[in-house]
DNA sequence: GTGCTTGCAAACAGTTTGCAGATAG
DNA sequence: CTATCTGCAAACTGTTTGCAAGCAC
């Protein structure tokens, strides 16, 4: 998981080509952003940057090949309450995220002593664990800077 | 926080009272079922639960109160990726949830070890804490008896 | 050539808002 | 009496869907 961008984006449009789905020059730009995105976008944000080298692609298709990589398993989506999502293509599997409640940036930020915790309350409790998700609401540094001299 | 429904009822109409809001009967209505659920009640649910006594009440009218208790910090709001929320009116601190997937019925577990990481992972990554969301997702242990003989 | 993919526009759903009339204090 | 609250209906917003045309294989 903690491969290059290139290895990802080579991995990432094998998977697509063996589940017998079309390389279009979209799919490519798509997945070529997300393996290259250092943080966590958003639709929209993958839509303006396909633009530049796409000028035609729809928002709808951005959507239909981020839900075709989500059923893969290959994308961690974060949907927030106010029906907005950021997508995570590097590491699919339930994380921490630590995220910016001021200019909403999205980190990985290391977390000791986590791993287990799902499944220990899940079977105190009789629950068959499917998954989990924990954020952590703060402000950045940048932010922080920012808010000192307004 | 482990006080009675009643007491509970009490304390969220006086500090409705303190800050100069009105008690009609549709807020008294609407902070009793708060008051008295055992679960995390949808804005829907309330609303229909608010219909039995006062017909003429309208969603409009739940989502508004929501939002001036929430503004006073005494009802947490857990907003999910399709845009429904849920209200936990008993204790507005953040806290871990339990959330089965299939009947979408929220418990509150006992979670260990977790109250310092939030404000250890905000401080190591230089962040200032503002709060924090930890959901766990599972099949609860009704659901994974229907499904055994379906 | 076949059928998956794209792009447009309309639909969707829970929530929020504007405003006129009702009412708590 | 007057400022807040209610209820209706319309607006909002990111996402999803239906369908005809396009294109990968």
């Amino acid at each position: 998981m903690n491969q290059s961008p290139d290895a990802r984006y080579e991995e990432l449009i094998a998977k697509l080509r063996a589940r017998g789905g079309r390389i279009t020059p979209q799919r490519m730009a798509i997945v070529r952003i997300l393996a290259d995105a250092a943080g966590h976008p958003s639709a929209e944000e993958i839509y303006h940057q396909i633009r530049m080298r796409f000028p035609t692609t729809s928002l709808a298709t951005v959507y239909k090949v981020i839900a075709a990589l989500k059923e893969m398993g290959e994308v961690l989506e974060l949907g927030f309450a106010d029906g907005s999502s950021r997508y995570d293509g590097h590491n699919p599997h339930p994380h921490a995220h630590l995220i910016c409640v001021r200019c909403r940036k999205i980190v990985d930020p290391r977390v000791e002593g986590l791993n287990a915790v799902p499944q220990d309350v899940a079977r105190a409790e009789g629950y068959l664990l499917v998954g989990h998700r924990f954020d952590i609401y703060g402000v950045c540094p940048e932010c922080r800077a920012a808010e000192a001299q307004p």
